[in-house]
DNA sequence: AGACTGTATGCTGTAGGCAGTTGACGAAAA
DNA sequence: TTTTCGTCAACTGCCTACAGCATACAGTCT
């Protein structure tokens, strides 16, 4: 029967499902935003974007409002939306959080290990190894970003892989720059990382994510200093209110 | 003057801003799911929920995604939107994730305490002590809620307290039955997790809080082995794909 | 001159409508 | 009887249009 030899093969590739709209200038939008096109504290007037890529206000409407839902976008009712301002503190909370649901995962990671798990982190972590001494930093964040959201796979714990995608897609805002400083040092932690859960040794695992992520986390904050001297401690909790009706 | 007298009196609550209507239609089929009038895999048409509350497609459409990004329903692309259908490992994994947020905060929330905050607890404490004396099960899930809110927001950590909201909103759909269950004994947690902000020992609140969440955790499974004998063990991972599995 | 009010403009929120696609049912052929 | 193809209905995705509101400006009155 060719019918059941079709349906028992294919599947695993999801095949030709045409991208909605939405989700296009979603990415574009993200696009302009991580590139500075759109600056922080910036009015997104719908009829202006929608003009600019060429599509109705529709699609733009649910792409603001997707990414109002990860935080890159603020969303004012009946005044419209407005790209996010990240404060120092924002910035630091949000490596914090991503170093608690790291260090969790490695641990669950090292419970749950598997063979084949171990293998594809030690190919990433090659990868990774070949694309930092090739100089090659964008490369270099792209597999870090797939190792550790293999790490999270291999944790078994869908939701706290979602919520984990949420926070490090934010945090890659402010990452790039960081891991040029980071460099060999962090792939050797990572050659450590997969050491411990390829042992199954949960607790060295988490200690070692723990301190992986505290390690950039560090090294962001300081490099924060050098280049905002004027706000080098996040205490000043400013909330930016776009319009000027809603501020009080 | 008259003029700075105004603006000096009033603001505080925020007069009168028109709930936009995608907002009170997320209400309104939050509602209706948690409530079970719309059944977990049911297909839902935007032109007969539309007709069913009196408003257009677009408020629909929007409320859908806002509780796509919740995880209330899946949206398949082309296909629409279904209601989520929760499996007993995800609410394990979400309830793991839980007490991994919740530890965290209250954690920090030891470590930042103020006088203020800690009287807040309190307050909130006897509130819920007296709910449970009254049978008031859920004025006690209420205050509950309101409780686990305030540590996350005395954790300082905006961040962290988004996105443990995010999750304890999931939570809150297994949560009701197993409430009447734990009745006095999770106030006397409450009380000592209070106890330990107030001396500011971190580690101890810490502990209790992941010992609270956890217990609820395990009741909740223990309770679900009675009811589904079925399926005791979060095991089987069975993907349900909407379109085509509608037929069985 | 200063303050207040009326008007105008731009935006968002919502509605309605059209085209493309998907899935299902039924009819015809093997 | 089983398989396959054609037709049809329903729904989603997207676009356009209108109403309500907020803000900014200008004119007028004190």
């Amino acid at each position: 029967m060719s019918r059941s030899d079709l349906a028992g093969k294919a599947a695993p590739p999801k095949i030709a499902r045409p991208v909605p709209l939405r989700e296009r200038v979603f990415e574009a939008l993200l696009e302009l935003i991580i590139d500075g096109h759109l600056r922080p504290g910036q009015h997104l007037a719908e009829s202006e974007l929608a003009e600019m890529l060429g599509v109705s206000r529709q699609p733009i409407r649910e792409a603001l409002q997707l990414l109002s839902g990860e935080g890159w976008v603020d969303l004012h009712p009946g005044h419209g939306a407005f790209v996010h301002a990240p404060t120092a503190e924002e910035a630091d909370q949000l490596l914090a959080v991503r170093a608690l649901l790291e260090t969790e995962a490695a641990r669950l990671a090292a419970r749950n290990h598997t063979d084949e798990g171990v293998a594809r982190l030690r190919a990433l972590c090659s990868r990774g190894l070949a694309a930092v001494e090739a100089d090659d930093i964008d490369g270099a964040v792209t597999v870090n970003s797939e190792l550790h959201a293999t790490v999270m796979e291999l944790s078994g714990n869908a939701v706290l892989s979602d919520l984990a995608a949420q926070v490090s897609r934010r945090v890659r805002w402010y990452h790039t720059p960081v891991a040029r400083q980071r460099g060999r040092a962090s792939w050797e932690e990572h050659t450590a990382l997969i050491d411990a859960i390829a042992e199954g040794d949960a607790d060295r695992a988490g200690e070692i994510m723990k301190d992986h992520t505290e390690h950039t986390r560090h090294l962001y904050l300081s490099r924060l200093g050098e280049e905002e001297p004027s706000e080098p401690l996040p205490s000043k909790r400013r909330k930016r209110r776009a319009p000027a009706s809603l501020g009080n």
